[in-house]
DNA sequence: CGGTACTTTCACAAATTTGTGAAGTTAAGG
DNA sequence: CCTTAACTTCACAAATTTGTGAAAGTACCG
């Protein structure tokens, strides 16, 4: 844990302010250390809520890019992991619909990228996840007896998840005003291709 | 549900125990399969949506029980796990505030309960949670710089969680006035010790 | 004070999960 | 076609997690 110490300044710390910020296309005064620090702390934030470890690293790195988009290599070297667990933690991510996949046309590449107006959609719209819960707990009341204390306690709680789907729809519009008031209609540019 | 007058179920509960008899509580038309194959489904969604093996176990089984409270013993019987299992499920149950603990005065044994009014409060008030998402998130802007793509996009993130945690308070205020419409206030009755 | 009835802690074996190297697959460019 | 760059799949070793029996701790009751 120790370890860095004062060391192995890479390559990139060389480049004083000298080099004049203007082609910056490479983030200027971008420490990697302290970008790998974010990475590696949201990301456990988010393996502690659930998520599995490669998906959360990936899916960090990739929020905490300047370009939004990275390719499997670009991931592998920043977290020090394998192509194939770039591979798995991708797929998953793709799954959930927290990141798409794109070809570059000239090359054999692939790039990952986070689109920052879809990902947190994708977040609060587990609505796959509470529809099984749902059904779920639907079979509970049928089985345990709709007029029993307990079946009470479970028609509850579907009650709840009921009104929390219709609630989530509503608070994902609010917050794109709100978003559009703070940021920008136009915010999303980062995020796609560039022109 | 109001009470007519006719309180019979409250000298059932009363019954003292005796040596021979174990927890013969169980309601009338209760199956005791049809009940574990609901703890077991339930209790897969919640493991799948993160949460751990024993602890989602245990919680659906107070969740389906009639009384919404269950002894160590109880909860080892009917889901077939050492006391020790039964132990760290409700330890880290209480810790979430999912369940709470009670001391029967007259006995030595513990129960277990469930308050259904409060069991999702504690799930959707995961406020600590949010709390050190927003904390790294805030770190994340700083290091990556405020005016950078990537501190812009992280700094959009953060914003939608400061936006969302403010609208869960608000939502689970209609909730309870949704839920008293369609259950009645008193319905958390059932929850409580009797008195 | 014990005696006793629970509950919790702890070390460990079993089961599961994780990430890797290597082989396999696909498709872009010659 | 063949080469080659990139991505994916697979078997496996390592690491982690899980649940248990047993010992230790607690507190009620006489």
């Amino acid at each position: 844990m120790t370890t860095d110490g004062a060391n192995v300044s890479e390559r990139n710390a060389d480049r004083t302010r000298s080099t004049a910020g203007t082609a910056t296309e490479t983030a200027p005064g971008r420490d990697p250390e302290a970008v790998s620090r974010f990475v590696e702390r949201f990301a456990s934030q988010l393996v502690e809520a659930g998520m599995q470890r490669m998906p959360a690293r990936v899916f960090t790195a990739l929020l905490s890019s300047d370009t939004g988009a990275m390719t499997s290599a670009e991931l592998g070297e920043q977290l020090r992991i394998s192509p194939a667990a770039v591979s798995g933690a991708v797929r998953y991510l793709s799954q959930q619909h927290m990141v798409s996949r794109e070809r570059e046309p000239g090359s054999r590449r692939d790039r990952y990228r986070v689109h920052s107006d879809q990902w947190y959609e994708a977040v609060t719209n587990r609505d796959a996840v509470l529809r099984r819960w749902e059904d779920a707990l639907r079979e509970g009341v049928q089985q345990l007896g709709a007029d029993t204390p307990a079946g009470r306690r479970i028609a509850e709680t579907l009650a709840f998840f009921e009104f929390l789907q219709g609630e989530i729809a509503q608070l994902m519009e609010r917050w794109r005003a709100r978003r559009a008031e703070l940021f920008g209609e136009d915010r999303a540019r980062d995020d796609r291709p560039k022109g």
